[in-house]
DNA sequence: ACGGGGTTGTAATCGCTATGTCATCGCCGG
DNA sequence: CCGGCGATGACATAGCGATTACAACCCCGT
């Protein structure tokens, strides 16, 4: 299954990137981003569940970052971190379209509770996906093709579903990288590669994926 | 959809008044009882997804009353209000069985974010769960295989009934570990996993529940 | 209060397989 | 022929889920 993506928007760096270690122990793909600039092109650039955002943020400040990000078209999810725990924030934070918020200091569980909470919330793609014989249940994680069930692993899954999504557009291998695994993964790896050989194996023929010389794949 | 009953138990009559108007403007049916007494009446003689309990009551306390409708067979939702934010009454009240607490002062829609997430957990679902020759009775608490009584204990039965009510559908640790456990459930334990270890044991052969490789579980 | 069976969580270990690395292959275009 | 890119095969291993053993805890009756 894709994993779910969240951005964290801290100035703190040592916050930052505990939140972020500590997400991705929990197999979340993270983004960080130590300023508010940053942060919003990152948002704006790419596609996340949550957003984790810090509202005393130098330079661009977190209200305005969120009020940014709830006006564009993207459906992420904000969880925002208020430095007190006052009722007047949280009021304020509310009127610019967070969803939800968490004063410092917080629990790590807890904070990861809620993310989980909004990710589930986030406008989920359709259950089901179809494209020729292949059909893709989200919900029960299982892959058949012209009937017969096709077990895949985890990244196998991911990659597929990113495919099948694309409804036939060509999907390089650096941006099934950055979906499938995250932005930090090793660019030079050929991992993407491997895995696509090895979903070609399961999927049988005729072959679904399509190579695009010059770098992309396809399912048409 | 039918609509989230609740059930509000809250002595101030001002503050439940309130609380109530807000909630059926959510479109949500509200009964209100104004002590404890009243509550735990109405608490057993109609089935509420979510109960909010104030825990200062004159009469009976709150506590006590969470403690009788956790015994009893209702599957209801406690959502508890405390006084102060002392973790010290958080975590009695967790003990005592509420799902969820909220320390007074609160924002309204903080208390609707919490509501619906408990309510989201608890439908108004079958009485009786089947799945193949499993037979799940919710309010006798007794699972049968292929008609031989099959004795769980609370966590198994509690991972059991998640599990048949997902339809099939795969149901990560995580989501279990929220829903069985509660939403502040430590993130990092392998509890899920050992429970599940001696829930497949005491149902026997052929194995129910299917795991699936990248984290989940499912009845098929 | 006391004791005991049953229940639940933690931690350590085991076995497996999904995954990434690396080296090689094969094809296509200059 | 050569250079480059993607496919492939072989291998090493990290990490996950299953399992075990144990300790803490809860609830019940005496």
């Amino acid at each position: 299954m894709e994993p779910m993506r969240v951005l964290v928007v801290e100035d703190n760096s040592v916050v930052a990137d505990a939140l972020a270690e500590g997400l991705r122990d929990q197999g979340i793909a993270v983004d960080v981003a130590y300023d508010g600039t940053t942060g919003l092109d990152k948002a704006m650039v790419n596609t996340y569940d949550v957003i984790i955002l810090d509202r005393d943020l130098p330079g661009l400040h977190g209200d305005a970052l969120c009020q940014q990000i709830v006006d564009s078209p993207s459906t992420s999810r904000v969880l925002m971190l208020t430095a007190a725990g006052l009722v007047e924030e949280r009021v304020e934070g509310l009127n610019l379209g967070a969803d939800d918020y968490l004063a410092k200091p917080f629990d790590f569980s807890e904070l990861l509770a809620r993310v989980h909470a909004l990710g589930r919330r986030s406008p989920s793609t359709p259950p089901v996906l179809t494209r020729g014989d292949l059909v893709l249940d989200r919900a029960r994680r299982s892959v058949s093709r012209a009937d017969r069930p096709v077990p895949l692993a985890r990244k196998e899954l991911g990659i597929l579903e990113v495919l099948m999504s694309a409804e036939g557009a060509v999907v390089t291998a650096e941006q099934l990288l950055e979906r499938v695994w995250d932005e930090h993964a090793d660019p030079f790896t050929n991992a993407v590669a491997v895995t696509i050989l090895r979903l070609r194996r399961k999927l049988g023929e005729p072959p679904v994926i399509e190579t695009i010389a010059g770098g992309g794949y396809r399912i048409p």
